[in-house]
DNA sequence: GTCTATAGCCGGATAGAC
DNA sequence: GTCTATCCGGCTATAGAC
């Protein structure tokens, strides 16, 4: 199965446009003309549009995975790694600023929409914070990694809510400097790590 | 003009559904039934759908400057009304998981929506951030203040997200008070004060 | 696997009677 | 000011030819 075959186009355009504008309001014409395909065509590979949100989130479980993976791989040292996870903001910073984070915004729809998915959407925040738990246990934190994860798990999100509204980057920059600066000045964290 | 005219019961009921169940997922006929009247009879009142989201935001504008005013006149000086401010998150818990922080998640959606009222949204935040800084301001913050305010209002949307995701009240109760430690021990700020 | 054609529904929006 | 009736378009989804 070659990665470029049509289902993985699909799930590819429709994760891009969910996350452009919304699980909502998204529609299988938006998606079919994303790929270049009829509307028709699209029934043989998803039966419904849930069917899609569902292979959707899949795919992002899937290059979450694989980022951290890398992450855990290339990063030297937890601390590196962490920092590696706040600028993303950095890196991503144009999208956020347009669309937000493509979890937590997606997690909040779902929500709204009371839909099924909601929960698997939440899983990959279950990734990120799992990986967050091992890197600050790895800095010593003990029984607080878990909390020290959520903790910058919350921050992050906040502040890529708050770049969204006001579209605001010096904003954006300026909490991934504090973030930063909170992580270098935890107590009880070896500094050297 | 009543409080409890028609038009003033579809802003209200719009603003319910609107935050429960997302702005482009609620239809006029919902929204009529709410109210209970006919969906003609809504045109009367409301030429577009974009003119109740207008008349929306421009009532919780109107909310949120009420609130902020009754927490400037109750409040035992800054430091009091600030954690008036956090408190929310625990006052507000069962909603904010079912559905988010009302203000964060119609931004967020308007922003993937590229809709004209995003920027009338953010200002919400804008008044959180004005009021916040003149209590910053209080406490001796100086030029801190706004970088302070942003930062406190970033961490507040940040809970609502993760505890949104998750439905985790214990998350939402240790994060407000750990928003509240960060509070107690800000340096620079006069404990007195 | 891909297409055209179309069913059936629901969305926002309008006209006009009362 | 409120109603009923209706238009038009886009939506998800299906059927069936190629």
């Amino acid at each position: 199965m070659p990665a470029s075959s049509t289902r993985e186009l699909i799930i590819e355009k429709a994760d891009s446009l969910f996350y452009e504008g919304g699980y909502e309001a998204t529609s299988f014409a938006q998606i079919a003309a994303a790929v270049g395909i009829s509307r028709g065509n699209f029934y043989h590979h998803f039966k419904t549009k849930d069917d899609i949100l569902e292979a959707v989130v899949a795919r992002r479980m899937e290059q979450t995975r694989a980022m951290l993976h890398g992450w855990q791989t290339d990063g030297d040292g937890p601390r590196e790694r962490v920092l590696s996870f706040i600028r993303m903001l950095i890196a991503n910073r144009a999208k956020i600023m347009a669309f937000g984070c493509p979890v937590g915004t997606l997690s909040s729809e779902l929500a709204k929409l009371d839909h099924v998915a909601q929960g698997r959407a939440a899983e990959i925040f279950g990734l990120f914070r799992d990986w967050l738990v091992s890197q600050f246990r790895a800095l010593g934190a003990g029984d607080c990694a878990e909390a020290l994860a959520l903790r910058l798990l919350a921050r992050s999100q906040g502040v890529a809510v708050m770049a969204t509204a006001f579209r605001d980057e010096t904003f954006l920059r300026n909490e991934v400097a504090g973030i930063e600066h909170w992580l270098a000045t935890l107590p009880n964290l070896s500094p050297s790590s």
